[in-house]
DNA sequence: AGCACGCCGACT
DNA sequence: GTCGGCGTGCTC
């Protein structure tokens, strides 16, 4: 792909559309040409659609039929390294090439005329009258100096209505002026101080900062527990990435994490950066999307989709908490952003920053492999210690049914208590039960769209299905045998774990951390900072505390159920169960003068995940599971690739799943063999039967082609939708 | 993705 | 006859 070539007035080109069309289509540029790259809109049939000049015109289109560029949008021209990284990201996951550009242009209002808005200034002179509220305007326009403000800030600071403001634009006291919507981003400086750096930081720092200088593509995996200062270390990369006049971005797993990570960018850079998630507004969103193209936004902190925005020189990309399985998206598009941001980097000369507490053994493998650099941060900064850790034997205990505290446990948290410190106990489950069964007829419960079970919400005092948010009221009697008054809650969820702790410590003062408890991402984030404060004792919560939020106070955490990731077959249960409960126990005892206690219940206290946890002997863990992994040729060390089929109908699923088996030619051609189709363990979602096909083949096998020529055989069914899920994150 | 075209069953 | 169901195919 060569570098924006320019077209003339009438050239053919080709221009790629957001449409559901499997080619670029042929059109003559516009009235003063256009690059190679520019945002068009386009023609197509009677609407006018988006599009990106890919390219020279194929010409193999009746030349008559041949319709114009409609316009060329105000934006700079989409640079080679993008469009070559929508292209690999496409072949890697048999993704649409309009769709992966989709990806790319979620903006809104892209295709609008840049829009402008009305500012206020002071201007000269004075009113002729004076006011009360007039003095208030213009001591608050002088207060922040040459400051412009939109009419409803500058009311609302001085404490007037705009008739106020209105009266003295008429008199040139106060001046109106038209400014461009989308305001770059404040400069952030690099050359201010960060927070004093431990030795090993300091070393870790140096080592990333010196990888920033080279202006080539490397990836480093920076590993260091809960607690050791990974953030501070990754700032100094994303330092000496601004000091080189080059955009760096920070991919978080949660939306939940920004809020704090803003603030530590403030403190370090003295201004807040780019925000792209979900929960930024449409507004924010283009103005983030327009700025990283021009380069008025020299950092970004974003979700996963934040890989596919237009930067200018993209030179850094942290993916913070790297293992987190939140940046492998499985709807409509199926990718793993921690793999997409090494392939972006590469082609872009980036820097990647890998960082986690607990890597994913595919990142681990790599860094064995030598592919990426290794640094590693021991010790906790401020020399506070990993938790004590140790197993309560379930199968010692006799605790009473309906209940799930060991007596141990229970002491552990009294002790806590007494001390004014605070105790955290992990439950991985949302609700009140997971199971609802009649004691008469043995009947669970089950959601009407779904195969799944639904949950007890006694909050909510309603039952909900996890699989597709459908509820309903808890019956009085049994749909099934109609008895009346025998259903049952059968299981803890965090909201009955609530229920017992309230028996237990009646005094204490308890919060549960459930996603489901929380409205919006800023309540759940003032919750967790009282917590922070010490407005709780006892903090209940699911795996939403495991994610990097800071509890000063916390010296004792209970999983209660450590064995709850260990059962069914999925491949990565060891590898999830270890990070999660490795994450959690390092939420106690942070601070450099408590001593923190981790206690995990179990019933198999001598399962080698367990041991692993408790030993804190992370390599053996990683090297017994590697090692595994080798010997079955999994991932890893060998490829897969997951076929998702549903439809209505639970024979046309099948039936197509069977034909796409037995007609494997491609898939032997290159080796690789498949398995299934199964059902989903949840075979029906939203009224839709699932089923799953698995293709297994050897690591370095072309996987992608054999896969395109496999399905390509057959043609698919008109309700039927197919999708392919390369590196699958779970399976069955 | 939309939208037109066209081929069949149910009605005025 | 013709209204409207949605399967099929096209968009430069």
């Amino acid at each position: 792909m060569t570098e924006n070539d320019w077209f003339a007035q009438g050239d053919l080109v080709a221009v790629l559309t957001t449409q559901p069309l499997d080619r670029c289509l042929d059109y003559a540029a516009p009235e003063g040409g256009c690059p190679t790259g520019a945002f068009v809109e386009v023609p197509l049939g009677p609407r006018k659609v988006l599009g990106v000049v890919w390219g020279p015109g194929a010409g193999d289109f009746d030349r008559a039929k041949v319709r114009s560029v409609d316009r060329v949008l105000d934006v700079p021209p989409m640079q080679a390294e993008l469009r070559e990284f929508l292209s690999r990201c496409a072949d890697y996951t048999l993704t649409s090439m309009p769709t992966m550009l989709r990806m790319a242009t979620r903006a809104p209002g892209l295709t609008d005329a840049p829009s402008m808005r009305w500012v206020y200034r002071r201007g000269e002179g004075q009113p002729e009258r004076m006011t009360d509220a007039r003095r208030r305007v213009l001591a608050t326009l002088e207060e922040y100096g040459g400051l412009a403000f939109t009419m409803s800030e500058l009311s609302a600071t001085a404490g007037v209505t705009n008739s106020v403001i209105k009266g003295l634009v008429k008199q040139g006291v106060v001046v109106e002026e038209a400014t461009p919507r989308d305001l770059p981003y404040p400069r952030l400086d690099h050359e201010r101080a960060g927070l004093p750096l431990s030795e090993a930081q300091a070393a870790a720092a140096a080592a990333l900062r010196a990888t920033g200088k080279l202006g080539a593509y490397g990836t480093t995996l920076l590993k260091g527990v809960t607690g050791s200062g990974k953030t501070e270390v990754y700032l100094e990369a994303v330092a000496e990435c601004l000091a080189a006049g080059r955009q760096a971005l920070v991919l978080l797993p949660e939306i939940a994490l920004t809020g704090e990570f803003l603030s530590r960018v403030e403190r370090r850079f003295g201004a807040r950066p780019a925000e792209w998630h979900s929960g930024v507004t449409m507004t924010e969103r283009r103005r983030c999307w327009k700025m990283v193209a021009e380069g008025g936004a020299e950092l970004v902190v974003g979700a996963r989709s934040a890989l596919f925005l237009p930067f200018r020189d993209l030179g850094l990309i942290v993916v913070d908490e790297e293992h987190d399985s939140s940046y492998k998206q499985e709807d409509i598009v199926f990718y793993n952003a921690r793999d997409m941001a090494v392939l972006r980097a590469s082609l872009c000369d980036a820097q990647v920053v890998l960082a986690s507490a607990t890597p994913s053994l595919e990142s681990w493998a790599n860094a064995e492999a030598g592919k990426y650099s290794r640094l590693e941060l021991g010790a906790r900064f401020g020399a506070a210690e990993m938790p004590d850790m140790r197993a309560i034997d379930l199968r010692a205990e006799k605790i009473p049914s309906g209940r799930w505290i060991s007596g141990e446990l229970q002491r552990a948290v009294e002790a806590r208590i007494a001390q004014g410190e605070q105790s955290l106990l992990f439950l991985n489950r949302r609700g009140y039960a997971p199971v609802t069964v009649c004691r008469a007829c043995g009947h669970q419960i089950g959601c009407d769209h779904c195969d799944a079970r639904m949950v007890e919400h006694r909050f909510q005092k309603r039952l909900v299905c996890h699989q597709c948010g459908e509820t309903k009221p808890m019956p009085e009697v049994c749909p099934k045998c109609e008895v009346e008054g025998r259903l049952a809650p059968v299981g803890p969820g965090v909201e009955r774990l609530a229920e017992e702790v309230v028996g237990l410590f009646p005094e204490a003062r308890v919060a549960v951390l459930s996603s489901d408890l929380f409205g919006s991402a800023r309540a759940l984030k003032e919750k967790i900072e009282e917590i922070a404060r010490g407005g709780a004792d006892i903090v209940i919560g699911t795996q939403l505390v495991a994610k990097g939020h800071n509890f000063p106070l916390l010296t004792l955490v209970g999983v209660i159920d450590a064995d709850l990731g260990l059962q069914g077959t999925d491949l990565r249960a060891a590898e999830r169960t270890f990070q999660l409960v490795r994450q959690v126990a390092g939420r106690a005892g942070r601070t450099a003068d408590r001593q923190g206690v981790a206690l995990l219940q179990s019933h198999q206290p001598d399962h080698p995940v367990i041991r692993a946890i408790l030993s804190g002997d992370e390599e053996g863990f990683w090297r017994a599971e590697a090692e595994q992994r080798r010997a079955v040729g999994m991932p890893p060390y060998g490829r897969l690739a997951g076929i998702i089929l549903s439809s209505p109908e639970v024979a046309e699923v099948f039936d197509f799943g069977n034909e796409l088996a037995r007609r494997d030619g491609p898939l032997r051609e290159v080796g690789a063999q498949v398995f299934g189709p199964a059902p989903a363990p949840i075979a029906r979602v939203r009224g839709r039967h699932r089923v799953r096909l698995l293709v297994k083949a050897a690591k370095g096998v072309a996987l992608q082609g054999a896969l395109s020529r496999w399905i390509a055989q057959l043609r698919v069914p008109n309700n039927l939708r197919l999708s392919v899920d390369i590196d699958p994150q779970s399976f069955w």
